[in-house]
DNA sequence: TACTACAATGCAACAATGTTGCAAAATATA
DNA sequence: TATATTTTGCAACATTGTTGCATTGTAGTA
C-alpha cells in the first residue's frame, strides 16, 4: 500500500467528494484495468453515470489513472505509477487483455522496447496490448 | 496493385456487392486507416450505417482488413498484407497515431519485437500502437 | 435469359455510450 | 460558521452499435 485514497487525491489538489474516494478505492483493490462499465456497475446506482465520466476524466488528466487501447472499442483504465504526473504519463509498460475472461492486466514487471519509427516520426506515446490466454483460463 | 476489389472479394467467396466494393475501395485508396465514422462521411448516404457496420465485421471475420486498438474509442480498420487469412490475422507491424491531425498510419516496416510474457500467459496477438507528431505535422 | 435458392440490404426500433448546460449540493478556505 | 468555489445530479441530447424482419440483389442452374 503506498498512499490512501484520500492522501493521493489531496497529492492531486482534488478536493476529497464521495465518488472520487469510492472510484479510487475501486481501482486500488482491483488486480486488473476496470472499464467504465465495471466502475459503473460495482458503484451500483450510487453515482450518476456522468460523474463516473468526469472523474475518470479528471484522474486521467491528474496522472492517478491510465487508458489502455481495446479492438473492442471499450477502454480500459488502471492505476498509474508514481512516476506518472498531471498532463504526462509514463506508463511504458505492458498490458495483457485476456480473450477468455475479459480480464485486463498491467504486466509492470514487462517493458515495452525501443523501436526504431520511420524518419518524420516523433513518438510521445506507445501501447503495446497483447491479447491471448491468462494464467487463469490457461 | 496487387489484386482488384472485386478479386479479392471472390478469392474470399464474398458475393460482390455495391457496398463492399465501394468500402474496399475507399480502404485500397486510403493510405491511412479507417474509422467507421470516415467510411460513413466518405460514402455519404449511399448506403445504410446497418451495412456498413456488418461489412466491415465481415472483411475483419475474412482477414481483409484488421483493427486498430485506440485510446480514444474509436477502433480503426486498415487493409490486411496477403498472409491474413479468415479466422486467423498476421499483422504484426506497427501502427501510428498522429496526436495532431488524428491520421493512423500502418507501419508495415516496422516490425514488433518479441517479448517475454510472465509465466502463464499465452499470447496469440500483439498490438503496438505508437502516438506522436507524424511527418506531415513535425 | 429466366427461375430459384440464398445472401445482403434497408428500415425501424432499440440499447448502450458519451456529452453539455445548469441548478442544487457539497467541499475548501478564511 | 459564512462565503467562494467546485462537484454533483438531472435532463436533454448526440453518437455509436445491435437486432429482427421484409425487401432487394446476387449466384448458380436449367
Amino acid at each position: 500500500m503506498l498512499f490512501s485514497t484520500i492522501e493521493t487525491l489531496k497529492r492531486n489538489q482534488l478536493s476529497i467528494t464521495d465518488s472520487r474516494k469510492k472510484i479510487l478505492e475501486l481501482f486500488t483493490k482491483s488486480k486488473s484495468a476496470l472499464a467504465h462499465a465495471d466502475i459503473e456497475h460495482q458503484s451500483g446506482t450510487e453515482f450518476d453515470r456522468v460523474t463516473i465520466y468526469r472523474t475518470l476524466q479528471t484522474f486521467v488528466e491528474k496522472g492517478i489513472i491510465h487508458t489502455i487501447p481495446t479492438a473492442d472499442n471499450s477502454v480500459r483504465y488502471a492505476l498509474c505509477k508514481d512516476q506518472c504526473v498531471e498532463g504526462h504519463h509514463q506508463d511504458d509498460h505492458v498490458h495483457f487483455m485476456c480473450d477468455i475472461c475479459g480480464t485486463t492486466f498491467c504486466l509492470d514487471q514487462v517493458n515495452i522496447p525501443k523501436i526504431t519509427l520511420p524518419m518524420g516520426f516523433v513518438a510521445t506515446q506507445m501501447d503495446l496490448v497483447v491479447s491471448g490466454k491468462c494464467m487463469k483460463c490457461n
